[in-house]
DNA sequence: CGTTGCCCTGACGCCGACGACAAGGTTTAG
DNA sequence: CTAAACCTTGTCGTCGGCGTCAGGGCAACG
């Protein structure tokens, strides 16, 4: 299949699976016209790519997968540096986390304490009792 | 006080505060040999926007707290504005810890699925039981 | 007088995954 | 024959908060 036909069946633009290409993630051969061909096993490549790019990996931490793929396993997950991938990966989210939970609670309680001095200050406007 | 004075004082650098102005941020007056002078109420500004960008804010939310500030509030939360950012703010850290909940799970799991592969794999190879 | 240490205004680089265009070649259908 | 619908490579733009020159001015000290 030609890249148009693989771009639609992937749900994605022409314009990636060239980018994908520049970063050695996707090999197609090319037909005497220069055209780039695809077999259906590059299909599968780059379903897992877009599946991982939408968990927030980059084309970087991709790689392993699609090596792994192309080594003739079911999964890209299960090889080695895939794995060693996923580790890190998901050392970095538990971090970002631990981060976003802290953002969190500081976001949280400036609300608060904004909201609590303002409704402070409209009892004060008001000559209302505390 | 000029531009190194603040940019040490405030814990950033001259770029940086030359950017904020740029944006519209931070006003220093000018000597009249161009130089920039700033008042101590602009390092409490850049203070503001210091610690708000740490909690993960552009400098389009900060301008709310900067302007209230300005208008002479103890705090840059107190204003509607900023409140309203606040709660903005909330909003996507809240969405964001749900998306990256998500994303931890489906790491975790195929994690768990791919080591599982790979001792089973490793139990076959050597023959053991399973 | 020169050197040092401030300050000034541009302006390009960065990062990452593309979108959007330009300017052309190929193939197919009518 | 021509128009439509593909395809090619190449290049610039995007977003944000700066870092990092480049090239030049001002002030103070010895």
């Amino acid at each position: 299949m030609r890249i148009g036909e693989l771009a639609e069946r992937a749900g994605t633009s022409t314009r990636s699976l060239r980018y994908y290409e520049t970063q050695g993630l996707v090999r197609p051969r090319r037909s005497a016209n220069g055209y780039r061909v695809y077999d259906e096993a590059e299909l599968r490549v780059v379903h897992e790519i877009r599946a991982l790019l939408a968990v927030g990996f980059g084309l970087d931490d991709i790689r392993p997968f699609v090596a792994c793929l192309r080594a003739g396993h079911a999964s890209g997950d299960v090889c080695p540096d895939s794995v060693a991938v996923l580790r890190r990966k998901l050392a970095e989210v538990d971090a970002y986390l631990d981060r976003l939970g802290s953002v969190r609670r500081q976001l949280h309680d400036q609300l608060t304490q904004a909201i609590a001095y303002r409704e402070e200050t409209c009892f004060r406007k008001r000559g209302l009792p505390r």
